[in-house]
DNA sequence: TCTTTTATGATACTGTATTATCATTATCAA
DNA sequence: TTGATAATGATAATACAGTATCATAAAAGA
C-alpha cells in the first residue's frame, strides 16, 4: 500500500468528512461519489491499511461489525441510534469513580461507553 | 419448551451460580457436571428459551459472541479481562451528566459501559 | 512513453457462531 | 405403565463478515 490511488483518496476523505464513525458498507457508499465502481474488497483493504497507518481508528460495537473514524480525536464515546443504526460521536461525559466500582485486585486499562437512543433526524420523522 | 429436563435445569443453574456472564461454550462447560453428555445445540436452544422467558438476559460485547447472565440484577456494567477474556459484573459507577454530552434533539433510552483491564486472578499470575 | 509492479474489482473462499434436521430418548398426563 | 410428543445430541446447513485469488487496470520511476 504505497501508491496514491483515487480509491484510497476517496475512502480516506469519506472517513474524514463523515463526522461520525462509518461501517465498511457505509464507507463504500460514501466513497462512491469520488470513486465510481469502488468494490467492497478495496474498502476492506484500505481500512486495514489506514488502521495500520493510524490515520483512522476502530470503534468496536457490541453485536455488530466495527465502525471506523478519523484518528486523533481524543477520548470520547458514542451514541447509536436504534432506528437508523447510525453511530454518532459524543463529546465529554466520562465515568466518575470507576475505582470504587472495581473488585479488589482488578486493574483498568481502558473503558468504553455506548449510549443508545434515537437521533435527532429519526426523532423528527416519526 | 415446556418440559422440565435435566439439561434445562443444569443450564439454568450454571447461569444462576456463575456470578458473572457466561458465553455459550462457558455454559456448556459449567453445565456438564449436572448434565453429562450435554450438547452445544441444547445449550443454544435453552439459552434462547430462557431469554424468551426473561429468566436470563444477554450481555452484548464488541467483537465477540454474547454472554448471558441471570435476569433481574438491576442496572450494572461489565468488566472484561483482556488476559482470560472472562467478563465480570460491576456494581455502581454510572454515568454523570449524559444530558450535556448529547447533541440537540437526541433522546437516550439506555447506555452500557464496558471496562477493560486485568482481573485479580490474572494479575496475580504474572 | 514505456515498463514494472502495486492496487483494484469480482468473486470464491474461509472462519466462526448459530440454527435446522432427524433419529432417538425422556417427560409426563392419562 | 403406556403413549403422545417435546427435548436431546450429533452434525449438516446457514449466515455473515472479512480475506484470498487472480486477471486487469493504473501508478510512478526510468
Amino acid at each position: 500500500m504505497q501508491r496514491d490511488t483515487s480509491q484510497r483518496r476517496a475512502i480516506r476523505r469519506a472517513l474524514e468528512d463523515a463526522g461520525r464513525p462509518l461501517g465498511a458498507l457505509e464507507v463504500l457508499e460514501a466513497s462512491k461519489g469520488d470513486a465510481p465502481g469502488l468494490g467492497i474488497a478495496t474498502v476492506y483493504r484500505n481500512i486495514k491499511a489506514l488502521l495500520e497507518a493510524e490515520e483512522i481508528s476502530e470503534v468496536a460495537l457490541p453485536g455488530e461489525p466495527p465502525r471506523y473514524e478519523a484518528a486523533g480525536k481524543g477520548h470520547h464515546h458514542h451514541f447509536r441510534c436504534e432506528r437508523c443504526e447510525k453511530v454518532y460521536e459524543l463529546g465529554g461525559a466520562c465515568l466518575p469513580d470507576l475505582k470504587n466500582a472495581l473488585p479488589r485486585g482488578f486493574r483498568v486499562t481502558s473503558h468504553e461507553v455506548l449510549v443508545h437512543g434515537v437521533c435527532a433526524a429519526c426523532a423528527k420523522k416519526r
